[in-house]
DNA sequence: GCCTTCTGATAAATCGATTTAGCAAGTGGA
DNA sequence: TCCACTTGCTAAATCGATTTATCAGAAGGC
């Protein structure tokens, strides 16, 4: 491409300068620069960015870890740091590990063989077993080199509790999430010691674990269906996220229970979906897409920062209750138990 | 990384050969290879991908276009190009140019730039003026060295009319794409051909548009409660996607309007969502993921292939209908207008 | 007229690999 | 013994930029 300088009868040195506005371009005449523009433009020369990457060892490129990328969870997070890197002229990769082992110890090695600057992992443990800056969203386990952005799960916990609460409801079933997702220990814990503050009772009868990677609402649908199976008697149930909600809500009418009349339900997320599903979903919002800006701010102030700077460790982000039409006072019939029955 | 070199005491040519498995390898006695391969285990070496790339010419990375990547559509064929990608060895960039068209014209040169060998454009109307591989996914615009992934339109349309045909349905009320949506005028066209065919006239009356670019059920909603406004009578609803019947219905119902009972409502696109709707969404499926599938393969084939060689032009993928709650038999009420009103 | 400084560039090293041409020593055949 | 061939390996060029050191010539100071 530097057939312009055979053109244009100067070094590529010299094009060089001008073309990156180096402080060394001081020194060459406006006249000579403009010749170069004007000539760069007229054959359109781009320069390849491998070769500087290999040069100035700056890619500007970060890699990105998901789950699973058809998911809304990961999409809505991505959204938000392409939306962040595009601005800083980043471009990143996408790899998704499906939750296999091997895979998310890899590819920190191989997004870093590609040049990556940094790692955005979303919903993933991330090991840290690669020496170059990451960020995790909803990393819990605290791990050196990593930042971690959190939700706030206490406060989500009480936002959601204290309002079936104050809806009349003490029997409360529970839907927990794969052992796989970074954010079930937590938000689990928060729902217990809220649980335990509010005075609500936790039956262990009436909460049931999401078991399978599928991000249908399938999954959900199941585990409501096992739950139903002794017809147990709740009057709220809170799932792990919307498509499980979504899922419990059909297996909830099937089984002839109405929602929000017998059942009140509350999802966590507010996907897409949650504000036209039929009923609306009453959920917990994590404001999923500032998570990702958060998160390549972060990152991106990593990388340039100098190295053995502080960086933070954890950035915590507050979610949002959003009050639809799943969710209602409960109904103060007596024989609500009757209804239930097929 | 070559100090793999001075620490066994050979040159970097001989490890390249070795750890390349290069045919200029095999006069290399096997016992120094073994040391090689022990060697580089030993120190975790893992070759610079900038370099070799900068050498090869080869950079294993495709560019992935999309309009915005937390929509359902194009995160469904993501998945399905991450699949056949990584199996082949291949990463991928993705930008989302959220239909701005000066992003559209110069993200292929971007991605060139960064030694992309390849781009896949999806649900984006792609102008091929960049001189690399590629592959559009729903484009529909024949244009020189891309191909094109398309769905049978006619197909999907006839399997959608001639299910609400054969429940009863002539008054159709129909759901027009946004203009930028690159499969809108195909399918539009394909559905008043079918329509002929069928002799089911269309009614300017019964068809609004799409007209934003957000990606929530919202914009099919208030596109719908337009469409109600003079309270016509129709007894189906052909929406353009999924997301806008989702819309659509809520609109239907807050108009007094059931779902399926008044009003039959068909989608398109088969998202995750549409099996939990409530009522679950008769649609139109589209083999997204497959759609992922074939086009990195197509992709990778062309670009592997000698320079200069044939290609396909387009490859035509079926749908499928797939027939839930949203969609019924008409009702035989004689003054079901009445009905209509609040 | 000589020395210094500034101007306007360039030559050459470098990034970390791959790849081609070829060298030195050993081996085998006539 | 001599030549050809094989074995085992390396020197050096290359990919396309960036960056540092340097250089020739003009200008300015004394």
């Amino acid at each position: 491409m530097k057939a312009l300088a055979g053109h244009l009868g100067l070094s590529t040195a010299t094009i060089s300068l001008v073309i990156n506005r180096s402080p060394g371009a001081k020194s060459i005449p406006h006249v000579t620069q403009e010749r170069i523009w004007a000539a760069a433009r007229k054959f359109k020369y781009r320069p390849n960015l491998i070769a500087r990457s290999l040069r100035q060892k700056r890619s500007f490129t970060i890699g990105v870890m998901v789950p699973e990328i058809s998911e809304g969870y990961s999409a809505m997070v991505l959204s938000g740091v392409e939306d962040h890197l595009f601005q800083e002229g980043y471009f990143y990769f996408v790899v998704s590990h499906r939750h296999r082992k091997d895979l998310i110890e890899e590819y920190p090695h191989l997004l870093r063989q590609r040049a990556a600057e940094g790692i955005i992992a979303v919903d993933t443990v991330y090991s840290g077993n690669c020496d170059i800056p990451a960020v995790s969203i909803s990393g819990h386990r605290h791990v050196k080199g990593v930042t971690n952005i959190v939700l706030d799960h206490n406060l989500g916990a009480h936002l959601a509790l204290e309002h079936l609460y104050r809806l009349g409801h003490t029997r409360i079933a529970l839907i927990k999430g794969q052992d796989f997702s970074s954010d079930t220990e937590t938000r689990w814990q928060a729902i217990l010691s809220v649980a335990r503050q509010l005075g609500i009772v936790i039956d262990e009868k009436l909460t049931v674990q999401l078991d399978s990677d599928s991000p249908s609402p399938e999954v959900g649908h199941r585990v409501t269906r096992k739950l139903l199976e002794d017809n147990p008697q709740f009057t709220a149930l809170f799932a792990f996220n919307d498509i499980s909600a979504m899922g419990a809500i059909k297996a909830l009418r099937d089984a002839g229970r109405r929602v929000p009349e017998d059942v009140s339900v509350i999802g966590w997320d507010d996907i897409q979906g949650a504000a036209f599903h039929n009923p609306s979903l009453t959920t917990v919002r994590q404001p999923l897409r500032q998570m990702g800006v958060v998160a390549a701010e972060t990152l991106l102030k990593r990388i340039t920062a100098t190295a053995g700077a502080e960086y933070p460790k954890e950035i915590v982000l507050e979610p949002e209750l959003i009050v639809r039409e799943s969710s209602s006072r409960i109904k103060q019939s007596a024989d609500r138990s009757r209804a239930f029955s097929e």
